[in-house]
RNA sequence: CGGGACGUAGCGCAGUUUGGUAGCGCACCUCGCUUGGGACGAGGGGGUCGCAGGUUCGAAUCCUGUCGUCCCGACCA
């Protein structure tokens, strides 16, 4: 390709409204532009990354034994009713209806999709593993699009649905595809982790999000600083704390005015904040109350409050009518005189305090010395606290340590769940009809691009790892004008294509200093550039964008030299 | 959805307070000159000032509404 061919325009300034690096880079080096709100247009630089990354995925999923299909995008409302999902899935969800009034959806997500498809199809366990995966754009109307292609409603994603005649096999598969992720992340050049993960709505019960780490990632991670223990923060177990073991003193209730917060409370009455138990008070979408108790200086983790409420979908901040229902009085809630039949859950860490203080369910009160092993009745004891840095590892007890980062990639096990809601089954050795055992597992194309871009860049623009560059070398020729220089850049130009490295020629009639600066931004790993004083000393003059390292190599063995090069970025 | 900010040429911005008919830099087109890190000179094209109402002799500017965009939060496979 040639740059006077090519179309890749360049922006020397930042547009306004891009807020991070591999947005505004994307933007800046002609990559990709935006038609609207969370939803982007790529230009042929971007598209040429956007489709290396598919095409290394490819190869991984194929080489895992996966097989390529394509589905539709559009999705009738059927399949989600049988899934249950129709109602659940939410303003999130794209829907239509098409000129007789049936329901569709722009699909989110493949799952009752695929699993009507093979339901249709595969009758037998003999016909079984089955991973079929496809590349598509899926939509998802976000409440917040941000960050270009970080979030955004219209985005292209691999997803691979794998099917097992049972669990075993289901965790095969599951390994398969991890390892495989991680293949995929690292052919691309990323730096990241693969860390347990909630399920969330998905359902299931084990999955990993291959988070690729970065500073303006929206996800949260705790790894452990000794053993290989990593997981989401809302995901990361947590032991309890032990207690300082004290002399066991009788309950006390003791007045409290204006004292809402923790922080109010523990000074008032001076004692530590690790010695209070604060409440969090959620009702479930049917508006049944969940109280939350932790540590005072501790902060709820919302998801695992979700999963000991039995049935509930989501969880919003309790009404004052919900609270005093029970008994309870908003900034004075206590577990202690709750009317029978509350939801009342604990964190493990509250349970082995000793002499701790809580709310007393009457305005202005406390109650002193409060022992929940003696005093708590009918409570949940659950691990419920967020982790945070410093937190022990749940497994060696090695302090834990938090870094962000972007979820490029998420692996679940699904079970049955969809195989059973919609009668997908097949049989057995013994002829027995059987649920097919599920997994299904995403990469955001798009994302992992961003991803690659917010890991590798520097103030001149972007470093693509060579693998997924829009090309892999760029030939300048310094002055275009010049004929010997053009020609022998030409020559340069077919050896290398020869070869079948991934070459651009710039051959744009632009000062040198434009063309540089271009190639900076765009990134290129490689640059080979032809002037006057590598014609006059005969040399090919090479430069690796990363390090900046420059190579003056000779005219009979350059070509070797080069793919050398080449080899290790 | 709550809070905040912003919509003026492809991009970055000034002009809005105090109403008088739109400007700067970059980019673009032509010519000249220049060619190893975003040159220079001359000439030129491009904007119903987001949109719709209103006030006024007159609105980018004041008022009302509306749409869009960005940030923070909530939310999120």
């Amino acid at each position: 390709m040639r740059a006077t061919n090519l179309y890749a325009p360049t922006l020397r300034e930042t547009p306004a409204d891009a807020e991070v690096v591999s947005h505004q880079l994307m933007l800046r080096a002609g990559m990709m532009r935006k038609s609207a709100n969370g939803m982007y247009n790529f230009l042929p630089l971007g598209w040429r990354t956007i489709r290396k990354i598919e095409q290394i995925i490819r190869e991984e999923m194929d080489a895992a034994g996966g097989q390529e299909v394509s589905m539709p995008i559009l999705q009738p409302a059927e399949y989600w009713e049988e899934s249950g999902r129709w109602a659940v899935y939410g303003a999130e969800m794209m829907r239509i209806k098409d000129r007789h009034g049936h329901e569709y959806c722009l699909g989110p997500t493949h799952e009752e999709m695929i699993t009507a498809l093979v339901r249709d199809e595969v009758r037998s366990y003999k016909q079984l593993p089955l991973l079929l995966y496809q590349m598509q754009d899926k939509f998802r109307d976000e409440r917040r699009p941000r960050f270009g292609l970080m979030r955004s409603r219209e985005f292209i994603m691999k997803d691979l649905y794998s099917f097992d005649k049972d669990e075993e096999g289901m965790n095969q598969s599951y390994k398969k595809m991890y390892d495989a992720y991680t293949k995929v992340f690292t052919r691309c050049g990323l730096t990241f982790r693969p860390v347990e993960a909630d399920n969330g709505a998905i359902g299931g019960a084990h999955s990993h999000e291959f988070t690729v780490l970065a500073e303006s990632g929206e996800s949260l991670i705790a790894y452990c600083t000794k053993c290989d223990y990593a997981a989401s923060d809302e995901k990361a177990e947590l032991l309890p704390i032990p207690s300082v073991e004290d002399e066991i003193k009788p309950l006390e209730k003791a007045e409290t005015p204006n004292t809402t917060t923790m922080e109010d409370v523990a000074s008032f009455l001076q004692v530590p904040i690790e010695k209070t138990i604060k409440a969090v008070a959620y009702e479930t979408e049917q508006g049944q109350l969940v109280l939350a108790f932790v540590r005072g200086d501790h902060e709820v983790n919302e998801v695992k409050v979700l999963h000991q409420a039995e049935g509930a979908l989501e969880l919003r901040m309790a009404s004052e009518e919900t609270i005093s229902a029970v008994g309870g009085c908003v900034g004075y809630i206590g577990p202690i005189g709750l009317k029978e039949g509350t939801l009342v859950l604990v964190d493990a860490t509250v349970m082995g305090m000793v002499n701790a203080v809580t709310g007393a369910n009457e305005a202005g009160y406390h109650f002193k010395n409060v022992n929940p092993r003696r005093d708590f009745r009918n409570v949940i004891v659950a691990d419920l606290r967020m982790v945070r840095e410093g937190d022990a590892c749940p497994y060696c007890g090695a302090p834990m340590k938090m870094t962000r980062g972007i979820e490029a990639g998420q692996v679940f096990t699904l079970g049955t769940k969809y195989s059973a809601a919609m009668h997908a089954t097949f049989l057995d050795e013994s002829g027995k009809e059987k649920p097919f055992v599920m997994g299904c597992y995403g990469i955001g194309v798009g994302r992992t691009m961003a991803a690659a871009i917010e890991q590798n860049n520097d103030a001149d623009g972007i470093i693509w790892p060579r693998a997924i560059a829009p090309f892999e070398v760029v030939v300048v020729v310094v002055n275009a004008k010049n004929e010997k220089q053009l020609s022998c850049a030409e020559e340069i130009y077919s050896e290398l294509r020869k070869t079948g490295a991934d070459v651009l020629l710039d051959d744009r009639k632009e000062r040198a200093g434009v063309k540089f600066k271009d190639c900076d931004l765009i990134g290129y790993p490689l640059r080979i550039t032809v002037g006057p004083k590598a014609l006059e000393e005969g040399i090919i003059e090479v430069k690796v964008r990363r390090t900046g390292e420059v190579f003056s190599l000779e005219k009979d063995n350059w070509l070797t030299r080069v793919q050398e090069i080449l080899k290790n970025l």
